[in-house]
DNA sequence: CTGAAAGCGCTTACAG
DNA sequence: CTGAAAGCGCTTACAG
């Protein structure tokens, strides 16, 4: 009995080399497109690699290009709808120009974000895609692409919705229905959305003329958790002349809002008006229907991939590109708009 | 002007044992915890890497270990909540233990599952969390856990949830309630949660002296479209004795047949209650609240990953485990009940 | 068209 | 305690 019984050591190069009876260095042309080969030594190598199961060594082709396959993904948490489709979106560009993806969570939390880095940077990855929780940090040594949450004026390029834009439908829709107080829920402006969204609200509010007292805005917590916006939404119904709209600047917080509302016995949209900016999933079937923006996160990966791709491809020559994934309106019944 | 200014090659070991004056292996010992070498020399090749900025290379050190500190994640789509959520439990652990996460996806199809394992295999990660799309495939060469989606006999271990059971708690509810006469709209049972949930509602209605006949059990299409069990829904509200109750295998499917019920002019839980084995997001806040199941798509994807961690320590020694991780009823108002 | 040789960046017996 | 050497599995100039 063998060692090789025991220890199933998968076939190298050098053993379809042998079987083939070529130098390695010939197999491994062989195996490629290479012009240099006779169509002889081709098919007997080739058929040397098929009877053996041989699959190249990615990790030794890795070593000698001196650098991997491999794309990071840095994500705050792979859970959240909106990261899981994004994520899906890059793979699929990144697959089909052969890289595999490296999905790491952050947690939105510095020190995991800088661990995370530095783990992509010691498996040599060719690129990052980040939603960065370190606006300020420096780039990471390798070609990165900022999302959803950048660092101004870094990265190869930056991609995110188009914040400002989708908050001027959203307040215009409801200034439309007649609505001249309106709340704003959102998260804390520490990242780009929560930033965007926010002084997108404010410049709609301005452009319409709208009643812009401070009173109006409120910052959920850091996780844009319902509880918090809920209780934003309870403040806001105790003011002596409350809002009669109130718009959420994502769908955690606008679920949130909703449960404070009937706790409070206030019916919405009849006693309240609210729009969403963040679609959630069946916002359709929720009571009732949510009026939402909607978008393709799914899309936005692809687009973060391929302009990670160009990047590496030396593309992308005349300076970081920056990329604002356009958004529409879907009117449904929580603004106040009749069931279709 | 050096080469090296423009190509800003990474610091190796080689560089860290030149400016500290050791040989790489002394290098190399001094930067792990070998306890054969003198605290300053130990000191001093420690300054060096940090001086550098050195980030040990860890393709090499995977080439030279003769594997990479990867596991493979096979799901059918990380957009999907259940596979996202179970990909960062099982990430949660797998990470502590010092390895990434390569998740692809195979959107069910036997071929994507092929490529992708062959891909995995190329990297020679250590180990794979596999939803099975061809569960009478070979194993693969590498060690592989199969979860929700299993290899009847096969794998180091295999988990899934506890299908019969919450089957069976759902259809008792119900029965609870007086209803004798319960459809069934699931996925095709071609896969593990399709064919035991399937089971588990035949047994249940046995068990229970319910009308068993065939024509309560509607077969969606297998990606469980909402729109196919809409269909269904249709179908069931058309028989001559509709019945009284459903149970939804997931949450899509409820959705698709609480759509179906609406477009009917059908109450739910008015005129027709209905149950869910997935709960959805948020599925408190549908019109009605979705009376479902309760479970930790995130605890399975740690005992996952720890089952693969273990086999791959050499535990695991009495032979493959199965897991079931188990569900408990949520009480809402879809079934029928008040509100609370 | 084919082969011998070097080298990617590490680690680990083997000496000393 | 430290170093010289070999080798993990490939690929690619360099010869022929």
């Amino acid at each position: 009995m063998s060692d090789e019984a025991l220890l199933p050591r998968r076939p190298t190069l050098v053993d379809v080399a042998r079987l083939a009876q070529v130098a390695p260095s010939t197999a491994s042309r062989a195996l490629k497109e290479s012009p240099r080969i006779s169509e002889e030594t081709r098919l007997r190598v080739r058929a040397a690699a098929r009877g053996l199961g041989y699959q190249p060594n990615r990790v030794a082709q890795s070593l000698r290009a001196m650098a991997a396959p491999f794309v990071g993904i840095v994500v705050p948490d792979i859970a959240i709808t909106f990261y899981s489709r994004f994520v899906k979106g890059a793979q699929e560009v990144l697959e089909a120009a052969g890289y595999q993806a490296l999905v790491l969570n952050t947690e939105r939390e510095a020190g995991h974000e800088e661990v995370a880095l530095r783990t992509l940077e010691g498996h040599r990855v060719r690129g990052i895609l980040l939603a960065t929780s370190r606006p300020d940090a420096p780039e990471p040594h390798i070609p990165t692409v900022y999302f959803d949450s950048l660092a101004p004026g870094r990265g190869a390029a930056r991609v995110a919705l188009a914040n400002a834009q989708g908050m001027d439908l959203l307040v215009g829709h409801l200034a439309a229905h007649g609505h001249e107080r309106i709340g704003y829920i959102g998260g804390p402006p520490t990242f780009t959305s929560g930033a965007e969204r926010l002084a997108g609200f404010r410049l709609a509010a301005e452009r319409l003329g709208l009643d812009a007292r401070a009173a109006y805005v409120e910052i959920a917590d850091s996780t844009w958790s319902a509880d918090s916006a809920g209780a934003a939404m309870t403040r806001l119904l105790a003011l002596a002349e409350p809002p009669t709209a109130v718009v959420a600047s994502g769908d955690t917080l606008a679920l949130g809002a909703i449960g404070a509302c009937r706790a409070a016995g206030r019916r919405v949209p009849d006693d309240l008006a609210l729009v969403t900016f963040d679609d959630p999933l069946f916002g359709a079937l929720f009571d009732p229907p949510l009026t939402a923006l909607r978008r393709s996160d799914h899309e936005l990966g692809r687009r973060a991939a391929g302009l990670l791709l160009a990047s590496l491809a030396g593309g992308n020559g005349d300076g970081p590109a920056e990329l604002r994934l356009p958004v529409e309106l879907v009117v449904r019944r929580s603004c106040g708009c009749p069931a279709a």
